[in-house]
DNA sequence: CTTCCGGCATGACAATTGTCATATGAAAAT
DNA sequence: ATTTTCATATGACAATTGTCATGCCGGAAG
């Protein structure tokens, strides 16, 4: 199978692709190191699957996935990903992704994926089989967005002016995304949404 | 060469191992997932060379290379590293380090890395070598607790009761600490302190 | 067509945060 | 022995933050 490897990474990016261009079944016929090379060279070399980490430039992986189903280009999509957070997954599945491993299963199970996935199947990392029921994203739109800025150490005066809100309205937000996380303060809000991937 | 491979995501450290394993003058003995098994094996197994990442758990990669220094072990030890923070580089020099890369150099560059260190040279990712110019950390001890308590999303009052001091005492390191990295609040300060490598 | 809800806004209030001036005792430097 | 420095603390003050009640508007749901 013709397969391409997605991740900003270099040193993993080369290691895998070595790798698994030592198989037999396997051939490594392109490597990108951020999204946007990714969706092209998936349109241009029409590989038969993609290796694609979440946490690139440009575009992330779940990106890429989401495009690919909505032009949909045949070549499945098997996610690599360093954190086990329930909304990436459950994005993931949404984009019609056929497989997701977190980064520290071992590499057997990444060969052993793309076959399986290549023959029509599936392959999830058990750690995460159980988030399909975990909680929802219940921030906002305008909530996360306030909060990833307020993430960054803006005051509120600086997110109203950038966002085009009244500096009122923004700690309003924050505070109904302090209350939803249940959090004491924006930082604790911030750390919390992060960790479940509600601001990605 | 004998080396052992301490690195804790598990994908990178099959991948890295099995591959030097390929090169006929490297052979990979050992492989660790942190810092404490590190330390371990390369105390039982005696390697040349350990190829270490700095982010792991219980000991990062860095304490692991102090204590080799402490103890005078001849293990060299080349860093592996995510993040290019002038701290991290500076507090590995001091260990006695031998080879400092980052994770998205291309692979080539390790084995070429671990051959140079074997022969009692160094090897430094480019990007880096500038960084011995750089600021030192200018937080004192106790200005870097309280800020990684706070970035934590604790308030001033419960960092207080953690370490012991007054709520005022707090917020004055607090307030100087932002005033030295030049900072809005909090949040900032944590996040130049952390993108600088002076809160690890 | 109402009713309800989401996005947006105000104003008021309390709590927290950030800044400063200042003080003490202990340790280090001179 | 004297001075400087550091960690710790206080109190006062202003700014920011978090909460709440309330109001307006437009669109979706009934």
């Amino acid at each position: 199978m013709r397969v391409i490897v997605a991740e900003d990474q270099g040193m993993l990016r080369g290691a895998l692709s070595a790798l698994l261009d030592l198989e037999d079944d396997i051939e490594v016929v392109g490597q990108a190191a951020d999204g946007e090379q990714a969706l092209r060279m998936i349109e241009t070399l029409d590989p038969d699957l993609c290796v694609m980490d979440i946490e690139m430039p440009k575009l992330t992986g779940l990106d890429v996935a989401e495009r690919l189903k909505e032009t949909k280009h045949g070549c499945k999509v098997v996610i690599l990903t360093t954190f086990s957070r329930s909304g990436y997954f459950q994005r993931a599945m949404r984009a019609g992704v056929k497989g997701f491993l977190l980064k520290d299963s071992p590499i057997d199970e990444l060969g052993a994926a793309l076959r399986s996935v290549h023959g029509g199947g599936r392959a999830v990392s058990p750690e995460l089989a159980m988030q399909l029921w975990e909680a929802e994203n219940p921030l906002t739109e305008r909530e996360r967005e306030v909060l990833k800025l307020a993430g960054a150490g803006l005051g509120a005066g600086e997110i109203a002016s950038r966002l085009f809100l009244s500096h009122g309205t923004v700690r309003n937000y924050l505070s109904e995304a302090i209350q939803k996380l249940d959090a004491k303060n924006r930082i604790e809000a911030t750390l919390i949404a992060e960790r479940n991937g509600w601001l990605g």
